[in-house]
DNA sequence: ATATTATTTAACTAATTGGTTAATTAACCA
DNA sequence: TGGTTAATTAACCAATTAGTTAAATAATAT
């Protein structure tokens, strides 16, 4: 998972991340605030290692204060995945019906070899 | 990885993938077209697997046309990445300056860093 | 100093992923 | 029929991931 992009995608891909971030859409948090709903499903280091997969994908900055980590989200890496998502926006934006349509006949001649065209 | 928007965005998490989104938002094209720019890093197998995680993820849509299987970009799925997105749009598009100071200050009084503060 | 609280690191394990080659399925073509 | 093309499946392997428990680090509080 070498690029930044992935890496962001892929500490996305995961629900226990995402409802940290959730946690953290409504201010700073610290790493023992933020362990607490999970901490019947998984232990304090497993909860660690998540908060690290977001920190390394630039979802998140995890600062000191005391023995404490407050972490917030950073907005960047978001940034990012809202860029890359804009190219497809077409594709959720235009009725379905239509967007198949347009598929369809776009390409019509790169198809290759079938002569008999069985479209449907 | 059990959630559909967990499984999206893993499929989101490999530049393979994103290369086969990004060639499919020009239009429908089968495998082996699909495949063309990466046979010199990866199998065809390797590719074929790569097209399951879009198709599982609900990205792409494999329909059959003689011996190809046309493939398509399915915005649906994309739809739901977007939909997450918007609720951290504020995030990225804040400046950062006013945005951190945001953060610092509407959670001032949950840090725990004063003493008598024993939360919940 | 010592104890307590917050968090991370180490060492380990099971499951998953991403690739391989070889075999198989499926449709077309002559 | 047999041969070719397109794509998938099977069997396997190495690397990574996601969790565990136990130990270590670090700051505060007594």
């Amino acid at each position: 998972m070498k690029d930044n992009l992935s890496s962001t995608f892929n500490a996305l891909a995961d629900p226990t991340r995402r409802a940290m971030l959730a946690k953290l859409s409504q201010g700073e948090t610290n790493v023992s605030d933020l362990a607490k709903p999970f901490l019947k499903k998984m232990s304090l280091p497993a909860i660690s290692k998540h908060l690290k997969v977001l920190e390394d994908a630039g979802l998140i900055i995890k600062t000191r204060e005391a023995q404490w980590r407050p972490c917030r989200i950073n907005g960047e890496a978001l940034k990012d995945v809202s860029d890359w998502m804009e190219q497809y926006r077409f594709f959720w934006e235009e009725s379905f019906d239509r967007l198949d349509e347009y598929l369809k006949t776009m390409t019509k001649n790169k198809k290759g070899k079938n002569k008999n065209e069985t479209k449907k």
